[in-house]
DNA sequence: CTGTTAGCGCGTTCAA
DNA sequence: TTGAACGCGCTAACAG
């Protein structure tokens, strides 16, 4: 069984083990679409098996001039990116790759880069990052020309690092939680950042204020003072329940910097508490630090408070009262990655999955910044009239 | 800059450009230690610069029978498993060694084994898994000799397929789990199983088990009437509050089969409701499950429920009350595993770390299970005087 | 110090 | 169908 003193049998081995040409092997091994008699595969087949033979995919891939390996960048394991991972894993071995996942430790720039520069070395046929932390200068260094990019929740990169970005439309549901807030009877919505967070904050900031100013747009065109836009009229006719909005009051504080009670302790401050409070947190993470703050507090939520949060984690429906949260749809947006990609790759792609890409493509700016909507999951966190606590 | 159509430049064009041999180039690329002229230094890294030469991993791997590549295969992304990739990859990198991280979705039997296939073919230098879903049998197979090969949290594991396992000690801490329960006052304790779970449960069932019997003798013991164990009785001894304790109520049940309210309900039943009843949940995840169904139902934490979790997930101490968990001491378990695997590596690893390892291997069963005490971390959730809720 | 050369294990011709 | 031969890009001896 044993060959010489410790290598492993090659594919020569196996080629003498069956007494075929190592040509042949290669053939049986791979499935080649070269006829083959049945008696030469089982004659190699057992070869194999009695050897222990086990293709060496360095020395294929290097021959082959293809790696099959596609490389993920993600700021941690945990939660969204963990599920995205195994999404993307999942679809692309239905394409033959295989997904090597790396984590930059919260967007570390130096492992992003040490990451990133391995995936390349091995010759990775294709990359998917998270919006990284390194510039795009940097990136665009590092990843140079050949190997495909596809950013995914990242904004503003350039057509020349990366072929395109499949973002969750971060702004759009933070100006949905804004008026849903508005909506469940808030009269006061504050937006928990956290800016030292590996994610999109700065978009959810942005969207933040868009979803203020646009309700109070809405609030102004009631009184027939003066209207903000026309376009934002007509999004703000979605809004119901809130004609009568004088003033909100908001901020954006971040609780990442202050911490969960002095967070709260200005929130209180801010608001007039003539109704209840709502906030927007980064995370479902900071949205259960911040209700458990409120126990502490005796704040009743969704009485006095109203808590969203974003991510869909496990714990946030497992929290009493049930967090009320965004669900992010990992598994279109890694099946439009992979699709993107493999496009690029030259596999074909299923009539199907070019259609759904070709009709992002279309709804994404400039063709090249798909846009994946967020769905609200209303839960106690968030209810009129709390039976919750 | 580009040499033909598409090609990458390789070390010969690399050569050509600076004017010297490729052995040369190689040299310098790979910081060996032979002797270099500053001004051939230079000249073969402003080649490498002007032509954008990046190496060929899978040539030089190929050519040095090495890939500097380990493979991890674990469960799932998050949490624990998630913080031990991370950190693990932190350790090895330290040697040079990459980390491939893999989850197998849940203890995956096929994703398992189509994982473990690659990173053989890919000559990973070695392989660190969680105890698998695959039978002992197959894992022989796939893995074969040659490749070194770390179980960590898997049990009896033959020393022909793995060299040695690093647990986490989930026995002992089910144990301790039962003893603080009722040295806070409880009379009736419950461990919230899930067998489904991609975890160890069966050593959290045994434990439990063995720390209930521990106690139960030590009860025993206190009123003259018989002893259980002479080493029992010398580890009951450190539970010193409970030696009235006449009878203890306690049951297993399947959390995860029976869901939340079937569980509690049947908890509810099992008890006398005297004292206040401990139960100790498979993992957080269940413990705040358990939480927010007492709320509901407004059954006070920590006073007539006291939980405890396992994993000390972030969650756990922001949840109200915060819960009692244990800390798992990934830092400490992932540094033994890359210690041994880098000593059968043939790595020179620093004194101290070797007088770690074989201390640890040392008190370990056979010298090839080594076993790391996890801590608990009391909290709220199972204080004496309930202030919280 | 530097250059030459022979593999590493496999894929891919192209005649036979 | 098969077998021999070349190339993938690099490393490792050894020879200068």
């Amino acid at each position: 069984m044993n060959i010489g003193k410790n290598r492993k049998p090659t594919i020569g081995d196996v080629a003498r083990e069956a007494g075929v040409s190592m040509a042949t092997v290669s053939n049986v091994i791979n499935r080649r679409s070269v006829p083959l008699t049945a008696d030469t595969i089982s004659k190699v087949e057992q070869a194999v098996q009695r050897l222990g033979y086990r293709r060496n995919a360095m020395a294929a891939n290097l021959s082959s001039r293809k790696s099959n390996e596609l490389g993920l960048i993600i700021p941690n394991f945990g939660g969204y990116y963990g599920r995205f991972a195994e999404e993307l894993e999942h679809q692309v071995h239905g394409f033959g790759y295989h997904l090597s996942v790396f984590s930059s430790n919260g967007m570390n720039p130096d492992l992003e880069r040490r990451h990133m520069e391995l995936l390349l070395q091995r010759r990775a046929d294709g990359l998917i990052c998270h919006g990284l932390a390194m510039s795009v200068d940097t990136t665009r260094q590092i990843v140079g020309e050949g190997t495909p990019l596809v950013i995914f929740n990242g904004w503003g990169w350039p057509s020349d690092v990366a072929s395109i970005a499949v973002n969750l439309d971060f702004p759009g549901a933070s100006a949905e939680a804004v008026r849903y807030l508005l909506q469940q009877g808030c009269r006061s919505v504050f937006y928990a950042a956290d800016r030292l967070a590996p994610g999109a904050n700065a978009q959810r900031e942005q969207g933040f204020a868009e979803g203020v100013k646009r309700c109070e747009a809405r609030a102004v065109g009631a009184f027939g003072v003066s209207d903000y836009d026309g376009n934002q009229i007509e999004q703000a006719g979605q809004i119901d329940q809130i004609d009568q909005i004088e003033q909100i009051v908001s901020a954006i504080l971040d609780v990442g910097e202050l911490g969960v009670e002095l967070f709260l302790d200005q929130v209180l401050q801010l608001s007039d508490r003539r109704s209840p409070i709502g906030i927007y947190a980064y995370s479902d993470a900071w949205a259960l630090r911040l209700l458990s703050e409120c126990h502490a507090r005796g704040l009743r939520v969704p009485d006095e408070i109203k808590l969203i949060g974003m991510d869909n984690e496990l714990f946030s429906q497992a929290s009493y009262p049930a967090i009320t949260t965004f669900d992010m749809p990992v598994q279109r947006q890694t099946h439009l990655i992979a699709c993107c990609l493999l496009q690029q790759l030259g596999e074909e792609l299923a009539p199907e999955a070019l259609a759904l890409l070709s009709e992002a493509r279309s709804t994404a700016a400039g063709g090249r910044e798909i846009l994946l909507p967020l769905t609200l999951l209303p839960r106690r966190s968030t209810e009129l009239s709390g039976n919750a606590e």
